[in-house]
DNA sequence: GTGAAAGCGCTAACAA
DNA sequence: TTGTTAGCGCTTTCAC
């Protein structure tokens, strides 16, 4: 089968090139008994555009990118499909790149886009990005850029984030009301501001309450269960009065039951715990687990609008458009039903 | 900042554009001190090539793209890590389409891949894909397919499968052992080959242990969790008999557990469990989930290994190459422990 | 080892 | 309403 040109439409129909590539894309300067003969003739012989070519033509690859640090999770997937919603709407290809919480992949995929691969991105950045740099050259070739759930400060572009602070402080007076005094706070990755408002909510209600904050009850977990499993124990055993733990992913919900399974802790009798998840089994756990939900496509839809707009007028949309949605504590018998 | 394009480079070293072009491309053709002339300029000037115009020019885009059902699925999640492993090892770009279990987007999305966006797929079928034919096009134009966990009969490209019937076999051994002599089977979109060859599985366990099949134990669930629960409560009211399941995808396992917790069936007392899924949580739900669990990252690997032998050379892969590798069985608590 | 030149397939002024 | 004509930025013969 040869593969169908433009010009080969054009030559059969006796149109230029240019007549038939502003039919197939209905334009208003064609007429109607041309424009269907075009349609009907690129149908029979069903003729496919090369995106290359309309990309290098119109510069602009109706297509736009998704960077996110992994796709295991379930709040990352569950923002793609927001994202993917409403890109399909405008007749918008999603491009999904995964930088595996690494800076360096995050830093070789947006020298890409300035190749002009992609009209736009939305991106999490990775657990070791903390600085902006390599950001600066995407905004300095006008490619929009939108950052949901977990941003930085210094870039001057809109935002799509929960409000962690709230929730980790929500979360945390729900441990003390239930009567935790001692609770163990395991972040995810320190650097990440997202990390740091969590953090800050967790210590506001501690104030809050009366409590104080004992920094060696916050553990810096990562990627690996392994090491975060072994990390929890031993904090665990340490701190022997521990009686409550925030968990600020969802990654960290193995490892944590694990390692209370392991010291015979009972959840929720000994110890209550709330995690920061999307996982819909949190309801069927063991014990059911009482966690912090972020509204995940939500964000993916609110940031691919925001990122529409931008690429239909690029002064529309700025860094006042950020958006913050509210995450919703569910709660279950982890913390005592 | 100005987009710095081959030619600019060219001018500002006095060398052709082809010259440059090579030299990035570090041919055997240019001499080493060009090559790092034109290196250090490209650095300088941090030039980054036009994909679209290189994929035009060059006739490959240097791109593979992944068409699955769902992101939000572990298997599918695991598949994708093992892809894009080995597609980063080559220096190609892994593009991702989902197709939401939907045949029309899977037909779309494989008429687009005719426009040349991409060099081959990797492809797990929709749930609603019966036929092939839309392949066929794709195929015509030489663009290598291959088949992953969710594959079709008629069509000639190579697969990675995993021993589907084998390991629902094993899993409905595994409930006879234990004591179930009526299995509910939970299928999911019965008319995938993959569904149908767990049922067949089961169905040769039964018929191996002496059991009758009995065709009112088989539901067909889908993806809708509400119904699929009503599905399951309503099976498991009238036929009150049942004291196993199987469940032949992760998504049903929420459903499963719910029916049985809303109908006061004790897992694995009155009750034995086990599922097809790839979820971590398996281990720490209530009670801790036997499951079969599929090769996710290897398969994704394979498949992707497959995919670039046959971009190498279109006629070193053909379906006769296709694989097939192991689930296995991880026996938790729901059937006993 | 390097350059000239002809595209790749489509878009988009500018004309007509 | 349609056609002409340059490109878009890079690759790739074919010469030298």
């Amino acid at each position: 089968m040869e593969k169908v040109t433009l010009k080969q439409l054009a030559a059969e129909l006796n149109l230029s090139t240019s007549t038939v590539s502003r039919a197939l894309q209905d334009s208003y300067q064609i007429g109607a008994e041309t424009k269907s003969r075009v349609l009907q003739l690129a149908r029979r012989l069903s003729y496919v555009p090369n995106p290359h070519a309309s990309s290098l033509g119109s510069r602009r690859s109706k297509t736009i990118s998704v960077v996110i640090p992994e796709v295991t999770d379930s709040y990352f997937a569950q923002a793609i499909n927001g994202i993917e919603a409403v890109a399909q709407e405008r007749g918008y290809h999603v491009l999904i790149y995964l930088t595996h919480e690494r800076l360096q992949q995050e830093q070789e995929i947006l020298k890409e886009f300035q190749g002009g691969r992609v009209d736009g991105v939305i991106m999490s950045i990775s657990a070791e990005t903390t600085s902006s740099v390599h950001m600066r050259g995407l905004l300095a070739q006008q490619v929009p850029l939108i950052l949901f759930d977990r941003a930085i400060e210094q870039v001057q572009t809109p935002t799509v984030l929960t409000n962690d602070l709230e929730s980790s402080a929500q979360a945390t007076w729900h441990l003390i009301e239930r009567g935790c005094t001692t609770i163990l706070f395991l972040s995810y990755f320190r650097n990440l501001s997202i990390g740091q408002a969590r953090l800050a909510g967790y210590r506001q209600a501690l104030q809050e309450a009366g409590l104080p904050f004992q920094p060696e009850l916050v553990v810096d977990c990562g990627l690996d269960d392994e090491s975060n499993l072994q990390l929890i124990r031993e904090v665990l055993q340490k701190q022997a009065h521990t009686n409550g733990i925030i968990a600020t992913a969802e990654g960290l919900t193995l490892s944590v039951y694990q390692a209370c399974s392991e010291l015979h802790l009972g959840i929720p009798a000994d110890i209550k715990v709330v995690c920061f998840s999307n996982s819909r089994s949190a309801a069927i756990l063991n014990p059911p687990l009482t966690t912090v939900v972020q509204p995940a496509f939500e964000t993916g839809q609110a940031a691919a609008r925001l990122l529409f707009k931008s690429l239909k007028n690029k002064n529309a949309v700025s860094a006042s458009d950020s958006q913050v949605l509210p995450s919703k504590l569910v709660v279950r018998q982890s913390t005592g039903g």
